[in-house]
DNA sequence: CACCTAAACGGACCGTGGTCCACTTATGGC
DNA sequence: GCCATAAGTGGACCACGGTCCGTTTAGGTG
């Protein structure tokens, strides 16, 4: 499984040098994290790769992500090419990475934030919350989402995304919906996967609305009252 | 829309030089191939067209799809590189074409075969026998649909894929299910993603039985009996 | 058959992702 | 403080996808 030394691309949190030990979210799954840690970077790597996010995240805010090659974001973090694979070892492990560090927001929403989404709302309230949480999240990003698609089974190993699937299959049990959680899971997340979302609404013109009435059918279908 | 002269990558339906103007199938998409037409290619293209799928295809067996470059599909048909290029656009469209072609045989199946797929059965039975076989079919040939899927977006112009899209509309609203046609094709389809079935069949061990019945729960759940 | 034009061709060329390896540096044990 | 060693670094290097443009050719017209 372990990849040979390549720490970063789906391990490490947030940003590991600054702030205390980081307290234990992101627990729901027992696959998620469990296995290697923070991974723990040497003083300079840590900064190193604090610079490397910060320069890729200014070069695509300002010239998009098509643009976005590997030595430019080096250049710009002021470090050669090969700390960059090293890092992050390819490129679309830079952008999950990227992507990763923006979804800490809806992660706190879901996990530790107030109802309806967050823990002290019932299951199958935060389960109709959570589709249109998630579809707001994607639109806001989904330029880097789609550029993060490049290998289409490597999806199911970006840790948000795992993350999103044990949350999304807990709640299933906790409201008991008919059939079975972890396939039922699946087939919720690709109803509002952010490559569909986008072609229905951007390039089909079909109101965002439309797709959140499908998310709550679909719960509806299988149980999950409002 | 048109991209500027690429005939090729999404329209040319299967072998353009043998075989009369081909019966009119594909035709259930208003917007599938009705822009362009067959494209008659000049008569050199199009024995090199054939010339390259033909070599495109005996080095996916050989070598894998991995390591199936443009250089050495040109060498190998013995044309140059920039007919390549022309004639498919890029690789993820060579890509394509090649799986296009294979699909014929499902397409075929489900168009125009006998029941329980085909048009003499009524459209829940239809509906019921789709999903397995085309989980069968990608089974068949993961690899060149995987690695045909390096552009997400670029998933739903596919042809087959909107045939398919299209076909499983139309049972849909035949057999009045419940919710609205289009999005629920969609989820239905997205739940037999190859990517999809790939990781849970391969990499996580699932049985092809359980995908199998989560598509017919899926269908009875939306009204579609057996 | 000669000619014309649009289409097709091919390979030199370029940029970028990714690898490799000789060199440097942090860090823990003594 | 010194050393050993594992970790990190950087840039030369390579291969492949994709573009460009001068040349060739199919096939219609007179």
């Amino acid at each position: 499984m372990a990849v040979r030394g390549y720490p970063e691309a789906m391990t490490a949190p947030l940003s590991p040098p600054p702030g205390p030990p980081d307290p234990g979210e992101a627990r729901t799954s027992l696959t998620l994290a469990a296995a290697d840690g923070p991974e723990a970077l040497r003083a300079d790597a840590a900064r190193n790769r604090v610079l490397l996010l910060d320069a890729a995240s200014r070069l695509l805010a300002d010239c998009g992500a098509a643009d976005l090659t590997m030595e430019s974001v080096a250049a710009a973090a002021g470090v050669g090419k090969g700390t960059v694979f090293r890092r992050f070892k390819d490129r679309t492990g830079l952008l999950i990475a990227l992507l990763d560090h923006r979804e800490s927001l809806l992660q706190a929403a879901f996990l530790s934030g107030p109802p309806p989404m967050g823990p002290d709302a019932p299951a199958a309230e935060r389960l109709h919350a959570f589709g249109p949480a998630v579809m707001r999240h994607e639109r806001d990003h989904h330029e880097l989402i789609l550029a993060s698609r490049t290998d289409p089974l490597r999806t199911f190993s970006v840790p948000a995304q795992r993350l999103r699937l044990s949350h999304v299959t807990l709640l299933l049990r906790q409201a008991h919906a008919a059939g079975r959680p972890d396939l039922l899971a699946h087939t919720l997340l690709g109803s509002i996967d952010a490559p569909l979302v986008h072609h229905l609404t951007c390039e089909r013109g079909m109101p965002v609305e439309r797709l959140e009435e499908g998310w709550h059918d679909l719960l509806i279908r299988y149980g999950v009252e409002h």
